[in-house]
DNA sequence: CAGAATAGATTACACGTGTAATCTTAAAAA
DNA sequence: TTTTTAAGATTACACGTGTAATCTATTCTG
């Protein structure tokens, strides 16, 4: 089950550890520290902390297995991109979206992709608001 | 002239205090504070110590006019808002914006103006790229 | 079984940040 | 001119964060 109510904010270091964790899990912390190796040299005693800091906040749990834990995500991923995406554009786009894409179309940070992906939802959206 | 290299990250009420600049400047720090408190109840040596952070920071400088200072931005609030909105895509997005445009979709966050305004810039993305 | 390895718990510590209070000095008021 | 006021400078201080090192207890290894 999924924590709707974490205790607190998570911060940079404790993102990139949970989103290693949200790609497979459960997973042990040498798990973790593995593929977090993948990107960042970041010490094993270091992401340990980390893991303990979000059980702390209520964001991760884990089960016993022997000496190990396994630790699982109480949030979802969706759930915390859409939040912080709505609070983000809420700061700095006073909530609308479409100047946040603007900023990257005259930066040339669009791919066909992207637009592809983008008028798929429109027209998504227009079908369920007519 | 606008400083393309500042020298640190700006906090969130840091962001505060230059967001209220940007509306209008030069601006003393008494019609900051003033324009801050129609939203947020903040004291005024608070916003001061804030003030002289930015400066500090190289992302605000002033000119002297008498006893008080006359502030002004020394970034662009689109540079600063682009920047922070590809690095933001890219921390929770993997870069792609199609995602978090999906996330205010399925949550009913957009509007009609909204939609109007992403198939405006994708009709102008696509004159630019055929 | 004794020692080595290792998992998690506890402790550490500097730096940034939020949130001001106090100090210093110059200007305005009386 | 003396006093008061108010601008900015300096100082304060607790809490979160990045980044581990050390402590403790359990499980392998020989």
């Amino acid at each position: 089950m999924i924590n709707d109510n974490p205790k607190a904010d998570i911060s940079n270091a404790e993102f990139e550890v949970l989103d290693v964790l949200w790609d497979e899990y459960p997973a042990t912390s040498s798990d973790i520290v593995e593929r977090l190796n993948q990107k960042k040299p970041w010490h094993d005693k270091t992401v340990k902390t980390l893991l303990s800091r979000l059980v702390k906040k209520g964001v991760v749990d884990f089960d016993k297995a022997q000496r190990q834990y396994l630790y699982r995500p109480l949030i979802a991923r969706e759930d915390y991109t859409k939040k912080e995406a709505t609070s983000f554009v809420s700061r700095l786009f006073k909530g609308k979206v479409a100047p946040l894409v603007a900023g990257f179309a005259n930066q040339n940070s669009l791919s066909q992709q992207d637009v592809d992906e983008l008028k798929a939802l429109i027209k998504q959206w227009e079908q369920n608001n007519d």
